[in-house]
Formats: C-alpha cells, sequence, structure tokens
DNA sequence: CTGTTAGCGCCTTCAC
DNA sequence: GTGAAGGCGCTAACAG
C-alpha cells in the first residue's frame, strides 16, 4: 500500500502531527527532528495525498476553469496565462469547456462545487442571472475572464471594449475610410463583440455597416463575405476578429480588389495568426495571456486574502498598425 | 455550513448508507425510499462532496493532463478531444504545461500522483528514462498522446509517422520534385519529427536535403528559409508543421517565386491555419482531436477494466491535396 | 432492502 | 516544541 503520514512518523520516531508542521510549515519544528522527518519522507518516497488534505483543510489548491472552447486560440492563449499562474502560487486547474452554452455552464458550476475548487475563473459570451444564481449558490469566489457583467456584480478582467470599438473606428476615420463594414458575430452572440460595436457607431453614426456572419467562424464567414464585397461598396473594415478579418481580407482578393489599396482592415484580437498571414493584419491587440495571468492573479489575491484595488480589472488594448491598414 | 450526506439521511429519515446507495446506484434501494431521499436532496440542495468522496473511494474521477503547451494549434485541439471524452464519461481533468522541459515534466508527474489522479494523459516531444521511472513511481495508468515511446513500454495512440513521412515524400515525388527541401525543427527535438524524417530519407535518399529551423515556430523560422530559398534550388518541400510550410511560402514569395509553380509544398498537420491561408496548404492531415479523443478512451477502458485490443493505437493520417501543390 | 461501523489520510485544536 | 484525539464527508463491508 501507499505510505501514509503515519508511516513516516513512526519511521522518524515522531507523531503524525510534527510530520504534518514540517510538510507544511505550519509550526515551529527543532532543526533536528525536522531532519529526521526529512529523511524519513524522502526514505519512504513519501508524498502527501491531496484529497485527504482538501477534505481535512477544507482547500483543495485546485480552480475551475469554464471556458467555451480550448481549441479557440484566443481562448488556449489565455488558459496558459492562467495555468502559468495558478502554477506560480501553487494551484492546478480543472479545465472544462462549454461551447457556452448556458445549461451546460451551470452545469458545470455545479461540478466545479462537488469537486471543491477553491475558486472559478469564468470565461463565457452572455453572462445571465443564472450565473449569477448558480454562482451565489456554490458559494465559490469567482473572476470572470474576457467576459462582461454589465452590472458589475462579480471581479473582471477585461479591455474596454467600448473604448477599443471607437478607437478602431477613430483609426480607420484618419485613414479617410468613408464606408466601412464592421464584420461581426450575429448580434447577441457576445456581449464583449456588442460593446464593441457600441463604441463603433458611436464614433461612426452611419457611415457604417453591420455585417453579422453566424458564429465568427473564417470558413462561415468567407462566402458570406465574399457576397458582399462583390462591388467596391466599403473602404474599410473592423473585424471583430484575426479570423474574421482575414476572411474579410480573402473575400476582398477574390473579388479583385486590393487589401489595403482599395479597402482597409483593421480587426481585434492579435492572435498569432494576425503576424503569419499576408497582409499582415492591422490589430486592436488584446493582452490575451495577461486576461488569463490577471485574472488568476486577481483570484489568487482574493484566496488568500491580499489586498485588491480593483475588483473589476481593465487592461489595456494597442493599435498595431501592419501590412492590411 | 453545507449540507452533508448525514443532514440527507436524517432529513429522509433513513440511514447515510442509504442516501450513499441512491446517489450512487450502488444498490437496489425501495422506490419509497428512494424517492424520499431524493426530495430530501433537492429540498436541501445537497452536492456530494468529491473530495471526501474520492478519500473514501480512492477513486477521484480526474485525469492528470500534462501537455507541452495549450496555446499551441495542435496541442489545444487534442485537448479539445480529451476533455470531450473525459466529460462523456463523467471524468474531469487537470491541465498542466511543461513547455517540454523533463525536469518539469517529472515533477509534474509528482504533482498528479499527490493529487490522486485516476490516470494520466501525457504529451510530450521526447520521451526518456525519467518519465517511464516516474511512471513507474506513481503507478497510476498513463496512455501517450502523439507521443512515440520506442520500447512501447507505455499505451499510446499515434499516427505511423515513419509512413507518413515516406508518403509525403511520395506524393512530391510524383509531382516530379527533383530537390526536395525538409523543413523541421532541430533535430533531436522531437521524436516524432525524427521519425517522420527517417521515412523521408528513406524514400528520398540524397534528393533532399534537411534543413532546420529552431524550434519549428513561424517567427524564428522566417528569416531563416528566406536566407535558404534565395536561389532556386528546390522544387520540393516537405514542412513539419503547418506553421514551417506557411513560412517556406513565404519565404519562397518573398523570393520572387512562386507556390506551387516554383515550388511545391506539403505540410504536416492539418490544423486550421492550413485552410485559412492563401495558397491553401496540402498536408498530410493528422487527426488531433482524435488523438485526444482516443487515448482518453483507452485510458477509460484501462480504468475500467473493459476489453482492449491494443495499447499502442495507429490513427490513419491521410493526404488533402490543396493549392500549395 | 436498510442500518451500523470502520476507516480513507490528513489537519487542527488542545494539552503537555 | 511535540503528542493525542477528534473530525473532514463519504464509501464499503458486514449484519440484520
Amino acid at each position: 500500500m501507499s505510505v501514509t503520514i503515519y508511516d513516516v512518523a513512526r519511521e522518524a520516531n515522531v507523531s503524525m502531527a510534527t510530520v504534518s508542521r514540517v510538510i507544511n510549515g505550519t509550526a515551529v519544528v527543532k532543526e533536528e527532528t525536522k531532519k529526521r522527518v526529512q529523511d524519513a519522507i524522502e526514505r519512504l518516497g513519501y508524498r502527501p495525498n491531496a484529497v485527504a488534505r482538501g477534505l481535512a483543510s477544507k482547500r483543495t489548491r485546485t480552480i475551475g476553469v469554464i471556458v467555451p472552447d480550448v481549441s479557440a486560440a484566443f481562448v488556449a492563449e489565455i488558459v496558459r496565462g492562467i495555468e502559468d499562474i495558478a502554477n506560480m502560487y501553487n494551484y492546478h486547474i480543472i479545465l472544462t469547456n462549454s461551447d457556452a452554452d448556458t445549461h451546460r455552464e451551470v452545469s458545470l458550476i455545479g461540478t466545479m462545487w462537488e469537486k471543491q475548487v477553491d475558486g472559478i475563473l469564468y470565461m463565457t459570451n452572455i453572462l445571465n442571472q443564472e450565473h449569477i444564481t448558480a454562482f451565489e449558490q456554490a458559494e465559490i469566489p469567482v473572476v470572470l475572464c474576457a467576459t462582461e457583467d454589465p452590472e458589475k456584480r462579480i471581479p473582471s478582467v477585461n479591455i474596454d471594449n467600448r473604448k477599443a470599438g471607437s478607437d478602431a473606428a477613430n483609426y480607420l476615420e484618419k485613414k479617410s475610410c468613408q464606408n466601412i463594414a464592421i464584420v461581426s458575430p450575429d448580434i447577441g452572440t457576445s456581449l464583449i463583440a456588442d460593446h464593441r460595436i457600441e463604441g463603433v457607431r458611436k464614433k461612426l453614426g452611419n457611415k457604417c455597416t453591420f455585417i453579422h456572419v453566424g458564429k465568427g467562424k473564417y470558413e462561415q464567414a468567407l462566402p458570406i463575405l465574399r457576397n458582399i464585397f462583390q462591388n467596391k461598396n466599403y473602404d474599410g473594415v473592423i473585424a471583430m476578429s484575426d479570423e474574421l478579418g482575414l476572411a474579410s481580407v480573402h473575400a476582398i482578393h477574390d473579388n479583385g480588389f486590393q487589401v489595403p489599396h482599395d479597402v482597409r482592415i483593421i480587426a481585434f484580437d492579435n492572435t498569432r495568426l494576425a503576424t503569419m498571414v499576408r497582409p499582415e493584419l492591422t490589430v486592436i491587440a488584446q493582452p490575451m495571456y495577461d486576461f488569463g495571468a490577471v485574472s488568476m492573479r486577481l483570484l489568487t489575491k482574493m484566496l488568500l486574502d491580499e489586498p485588491v484595488d480593483t475588483y473589476n480589472v481593465i487592461l489595456q488594448h494597442n493599435i498595431i498598425e501592419r501590412q492590411s491598414s
């Protein structure tokens, strides 16, 4: 059978309490006995059982991470940020995909509850009352990651999406674009996209047209956009993601027009895709890794009762000018 | 305080054993008392504590997943496959990134041991004795995912990389390529790449040249390749990943040559990148999602003592012909 | 079909 | 500075 704290205690001629103390550094132990215990641990190849620990201490050092889909580049980058910081603070993450399905999300929050996670990092497109209720019921600290709660009831890490939207609009306007197409997922699909659109509209008023392309996937968007850009109606495009920006580029090329000569394009995100294509995409860069890292850090602060100055962190976005504009 | 199985028992006027039975369906319970228990559970909003469960039953329904880096498209896709199947069998995953660093990997295996995971899904570039030893010490079922153990000591899911390499070579040869460049990460970086190269070499002999580009990242590879393709020395390229394939395309274009007119390119992987660029990449497609899904399924079989016919699964790869060749 | 009784491996007072 | 003892919430025999 596996070796327990009790075995170590006997081997070192101390009580299990003492072993526990040296393992956790939870109290002062005489240097000599500490050494004896450490030797015993090594000799026996002892590993503390985290499950038993979790049961006794009521803290599992595990964070539940709920995202729409890890296989999306944007999300994967965030998850990496989360895991890095979690790891730094000696936490581990249970990762689940929700496909942004509310029913599934609520169910997952319940699962995290059962798993006794110390906290939840949550990412989704639309946050509604069902989520809030589930969070409250589970009584677990939650941080929203790249996800907005309009009423700011829950700690979160975001960029200022309205500002980002208007920045994008501003940029194209300064480039003298007159007819700007906003390429985005269907309205109501993502609160964040909706906020950006608000920002754009506020700036551009009627100088822009909204083009909705389903769920925002390249494959789905391309044929739609190819149709849209058949004629030279637009001289500027704001795309809600690199993927949609790229689909726009290709749709425009396919109709015999040039980017940026005929149409200037700016896209959101700045995933690696943006610099791996020709023309390279001008972007409103989002700090994806930092979304993850900062939200995880905020969560650790909450868990460790460290002081936090803002529970709704706004990270900076910035424009990176490249070939597509 | 949170409600326990004991509270439910009292509320339903039964023993906690009975509650446990209806929760787990572990024995037949009279329909009426079952109903009473279920009502009590609902009334109290009871959720079984998975940690306590894990301690008592010695099974946590948690799988440790160790990958080099989730933010890599290839990996993220696999992780999605893993999580989907895990979820289907009511398991959850603890995800960690190793950056393919042996020291860190061994340490992570230890962590998984402490966490009492029921099994480990493992992905890395090079598997050596240290890993094997760590696995044996932890005594946890392991499945290698898109990772080869040359001696097949550990269950695994892969494609036949040597065959895939020779298929790629074959393909370009049939297209009458005479001078083929093999663009790959530095040798010894990845066993899988090395095996593919073996396959290529066996087929092509001296008709090919090996070009090593560090860690296989686009940004790093591009300048190197731009240099390599300055002159019209090659008429074919086999790239070890979509990313390197794309870097080759751009390097060739930058030197004023055309793909596929002057140089035909075939790449490995078939991540979404392959169809999101122009020209679209001809690929040796790897079943990434299935790597994850199948390896997770194999692991569940091992955990549930279901019969398994092969512990070293070989998935099919296939050539998808697109614009780059 | 249901209840009783031990633990699972560890943390955490409380004494000494 | 160290030991003893009582849980944490649940599963798993073993009785009845």
